[in-house]
DNA sequence: CAGGGTGTTTTTATCGCTAACATAACAACA
DNA sequence: TGTTGTTATGTTAGCGATAAAAACACCCTG
C-alpha cells in the first residue's frame, strides 16, 4: 500500500534525522548542538541551521539515561497554596532557571505517607536533588537518614530534625517565639496564651521561645495557656473559644503562625472582643493576608524568597560539588512587624 | 587490582540485577513489577520481594524513552507566589497525583520570552501536556497555534486568545467587571474609576463589563476614569494619586484585581481619605490577602482550586483520548463578596 | 618522507527499560 | 494422536542520546 507512509505515527525529529540529511554522523550533530569545542565552525553552522529548520528538540529522557543527569530538581512542600511556600518556590525557581534546571513540585498535603510516596517517585532517576519542607514528625528522621546514605543531595527548609545532621535553611524559630512574646510582655501583658503547633521543630522552638521570654520576665509559662492551634485557622478558633470560658481571661494571644492568629481574630470578633482593646493578637510568618495594605496583624517575619534562592544555590552546589561536603545551616533572622492587632492591656 | 570492585562508582539497582539474582529474564521482572497479567503469582512474589530488598527504583528516563510517556505534565504561570495561581496549582496537583503524574512548574515572571523559553524546554520530550496561564499579548497567539499544529495537548487557564480555538478554563471576566461595577452603581455611585489592566483577555473583558454596567444605568464611561493599574499594587497607587488631583473626584474605585484595589486602599490612606466613607473600593479575585478574617476588601470571587482540578482533568482526558477532540470551554461564574470597603457615597 | 602533533569526525558500545514476537510447557478437545 | 488454546516465560531489537576510543585528516618539522 502506498498510503503507508502518510499513515505512519507522528515521530519527533531526532539527531539521526539531522545527521542523515547532512550526511554526517549523529555524534557530530550531538557535539555541534552541545557546543563541544572540536567541531568545525562550518559543520556547527550547518547543524544548527538544519536543527532550527526541522524544529529539533533534544529528547531529554534519552540524554539523561546516558548522562545520568536529569536537569530536574524536586521540591516537596506541605501545601503550595500557603503563601510562605509559594514565595519560597518563586525564589527557588529564580535560581534554578538561571542554571537551566527545571522544577518538579509536589505538595504532601501535610500527610506523611504522601510525602514519602512523592519523594520516592521523584527519586526514580527523575531528580538530581531535593528541597523538602518535611511533614514528618521531628523524631522520625530515618527516612532522610536513608536518603543521605544513598547519597541523594537534599536540603531541608523551614523545619529540620534534631537528630539528623544535614543542610538546612530556616528562620530562628526560638527567636520568633521569643520576639513575639517579648513584644506582648513589653506592652504590659502578663496573661499570654500560646496557640502552639506540635510535631515539627517549628512549633517546638517557637514554644520554647515563648517560655523563655516569659521566664526572662519572671512570669510563669502556664501549661493551661499553651493550647494546640495546629497552625490552622479552624483549630485555633476552637482553642480560643474554649479559653475564654476560663475564669482568668488572657489579655494577649501569640499564634504560632499567622493562620493561628487569624483564627484567634475571627473568634474574638465572634465573642464580641475588640482587638487590640480587649485582646492583643500576634502571629508569625507575615503571610500575604497579613502584609497587604489593609491588614492589621502584628507579626514576626523573615525572608522567604531569599530563603528559596539560597536553598536552590546550596542544593546546586551540592549537586555540582564533591559528595562529602559538610552540611550547611543558614538561618534567616526574624524581625517584629508591628501593626494594629497589638496594644497595651486594658487595665494597664 | 583486587580493589577495583570496591572502588566502582555508585550504581543503582536495575531490572537486570533482579533478573540475574532470581535467574529469570529481565522481561519477566519488568512484567511482574508492572502488574502484567501473565506472570505467575509465585514469580511475581519473588520479584516484588527482591525488588523491595534491593530498594529497586525504576529508571523513569529509560521507561519513558521507550514508552514515549514521561508521566509529567507542565504548568506555566506568570507568578507562583500570586495566591490565585498557587491555589490553582494545588487543585491541579490533587488530580494529577491521583493518576500518578508529576508536575513540572515554571513561572514566566510575566515575561513573554521567558514563557516561550520555558514552554520550549518542557516540550523536549519531558511533558505529556501543558497547562498555561499565558502572558503573551492577546493578539499574538501564533505560538500556541503552532503548539496545536504539533499536536501537543495543552489547555489555557485564566486567560485566552480571541483568535485561537483551544481548550480553556476561565471565569467570565466580563461578568466580573459588570458585577463589581453594578455593585458600586447600586450603592449610588456615579463617579466610578476603573484601574484597568491591558494586554490580556482578563483586563479587556473586565473593562468591557465595567463599561456595560455603566451604560446599562445611563452613565457614561469616561475615558479619563479608566486608568492603567496593571494588576499591580504600585502602579495602581500611582494612578490613584494622580486621579485625586482632578476637579471632579471619584467616589468609588473598581480595581481590575485585588492587588489594584490594595494599591487604591493604600493611596487613600495616604491621602487621608476614609474607606468606605469617602471612597468605596472593590477588587476582583478574592486573593488570600482579601479573604482572611481581618481583611475588609469587597471583591468578586470564583473557584480556584476547582479550576485547577478541572484543568488537570481536561488535560489528562486529552492526553489519554483521541487527538482530534474538540476544544472545551469551562467557565467558572464569578460572585460578589461584600465586605467593608464599599458603601454608599457620602452625599447619597 | 617518516614521525608527530592538532583538530575534526566516525565507530562502537552502552544507559535501563519495554513492545513485539517467539517459544515452551501443558491442558483440552475431537 | 494430533490439533488447538492457554499460560508463563524468553529473545530480539530498539527508544535517542552520549562517552570513549579509534580513525582520519591535515600541517609541520627534521
Amino acid at each position: 500500500m502506498t498510503a503507508d507512509k502518510s499513515r505512519q505515527v507522528q515521530r519527533n525529529v531526532t539527531l539521526v534525522d539531522i545527521a542523515r540529511l547532512l550526511d554526517i554522523s549523529p555524534m557530530t550533530v550531538s557535539r555541534a548542538l552541545n557546543s563541544h569545542p572540536s567541531v568545525s565552525d562550518e559543520t556547527r553552522r550547518k547543524v544548527l541551521r538544519k536543527a532550527k529548520e526541522l524544529n529539533y528538540r533534544p529528547n531529554l529522557s534519552a540524554r539523561s539515561l546516558v548522562t545520568r543527569k536529569s536537569g530536574v530538581i524536586g521540591l516537596v512542600v506541605p501545601d503550595i497554596s500557603h503563601s510562605f511556600y509559594a514565595e519560597v518556590t518563586l525564589g527557588i525557581q529564580r535560581i534554578i532557571e538561571e542554571k537551566g534546571y527545571a522544577l518538579i513540585l509536589s505538595s504532601s498535603h501535610r500527610d506523611v505517607k504522601t510525602e514519602i510516596r512523592e519523594i520516592d517517585a521523584m527519586m526514580s532517576g527523575q531528580v538530581e536533588g531535593l528541597i523538602v519542607a518535611s511533614t514528618l514528625p521531628e523524631d522520625s528522621c530515618d527516612y532522610f537518614a536513608n536518603l543521605q546514605r544513598m547519597r541523594v543531595p537534599f536540603v531541608l527548609i523551614d523545619r529540620y530534625f534534631r537528630r539528623l545532621s544535614c543542610s538546612r535553611l530556616t528562620t530562628d524559630d526560638f527567636e520568633v517565639g521569643r520576639i513575639a512574646t517579648e513584644h506582648l510582655v513589653s506592652l504590659g501583658h502578663r496573661n499570654i496564651v500560646h496557640l502552639c503547633g506540635k510535631g515539627t521543630s517549628v512549633g517546638r522552638l517557637r514554644e520554647e521561645g515563648y517560655r523563655h521570654a516569659l521566664e526572662a520576665h519572671g512570669l510563669r509559662a502556664e501549661n493551661a495557656w499553651i493550647v494546640p492551634g495546629n497552625f490552622q485557622i479552624e483549630d485555633s478558633r476552637q482553642a480560643v473559644r474554649l479559653l475564654f470560658h476560663l475564669d482568668t481571661r488572657p489579655t494577649a494571644i501569640f499564634g504560632a503562625s499567622d493562620y493561628s492568629a487569624f483564627g484567634a481574630l475571627a473568634e474574638c470578633r465572634e465573642l464580641g472582643l475588640q482587638v487590640p482593646r480587649d485582646v492583643s493578637v500576634i502571629g508569625a510568618g507575615d503571610i500575604e493576608g497579613s502584609s497587604n495594605p489593609c491588614a492589621f496583624l502584628t507579626t514576626v517575619r523573615w525572608e522567604r524568597e531569599a530563603l528559596g534562592r539560597e536553598a536552590a544555590r546550596l542544593l546546586l552546589d551540592r549537586i555540582a560539588g564533591p559528595v562529602g561536603t559538610r552540611p550547611a545551616t543558614i538561618i534567616f533572622p526574624p524581625a517584629l512587624v508591628v501593626r494594629q492587632s497589638t496594644g497595651p492591656p486594658r487595665n494597664a
